[in-house]
DNA sequence: CTTGACCTTCCAGCAACTGGAAGCTTTATA
DNA sequence: TATAAAGCTTCCAGTTGCTGGAAGGTCAAG
């Protein structure tokens, strides 16, 4: 199968399936006699498997690690879970952090006016200035 | 005031300093004659006006914005605000990304006995089958 | 006067693609 | 069958915001 189909067939752009390629993570099962790369249904299947893995934010590493225990028939589900565990931890850690933000921005903004006029907590809280004023 | 000097004051590495000395965000008052940096007390003030924006993950073409925005003593805080909304706007659409993968990825991890045995609700998920087996 | 700390510029690399150019191959149509 | 359009190839550059390191100049202390 060409390039174009898989990429309709798995929502992954023709540009990402070459990407794959080339780092070693999917590799297409054959090329064609003038070079067409040339992907079966497996191929599908384990671009659909990174593509799932990928859309929770799991690095092209992790990617790695988990297709090769995928792989692996003798793997054990722990190996797995604490990768899993591991990505867990940092989305939590990315929640907390963003939260964080969201409450310094919303506490200055909620004290600016967003008029035409010129004084502004915003610009005041970035200048290190303290809540007053 | 050398970079080194600037660079402990301010907890923003050297490199990153004369990074935004390149990219024209923050750059210093003068030079010596032998070609070191010279920043004074202003530089230092905007140096941390950016750090603050940029640790509210503020890009670097938010921050120009914002820097001129203070600069501008005929501001309308309106649009400093705009620029905090919109801002905000996309804090809170990668908040709920990341809860949405985390929700996903508790689903199979709750699921993984995580122990020594091959069978992996995590890896059945990933490869596309669904919640049962 | 030399050593070591500090500064300079420049180049490379990170993550995970994306865009675009130049140039084949294959397919569809006239 | 000729040709044009669509699809494929590789290669290079750019994205964001730095960070690391090399090669080499400068400055303060002993």
């Amino acid at each position: 199968m060409n390039i174009g189909k898989v990429a309709k067939i798995t929502n992954i752009s023709a540009k990402t399936i070459r990407y794959y390629d080339e780092i070693g993570l999917v590799t297409p099962a054959a090329r064609s006699a003038a070079g067409y790369r040339d992907y079966d249904d497996s191929d599908i299947h384990i671009l659909q498997f990174v593509n799932r893995a990928r859309s929770l934010n799991f690095s092209i590493k992790d990617c790695r690690e988990l297709l090769s225990l995928y792989n692996d028939k003798n793997r054990a589900s722990g190996d797995v879970k604490i990768i899993a565990k591991t990505h867990m931890d940092e989305i939590n850690r990315k929640i907390t952090e963003l939260k964080d933000m969201r409450q310094t921005l919303k506490t200055l903004m909620d004290r600016c006016q967003g008029n035409d006029r010129p004084e502004c907590p915003i610009l005041h809280g970035l200048a290190g200035l303290t809540a007053a004023n």
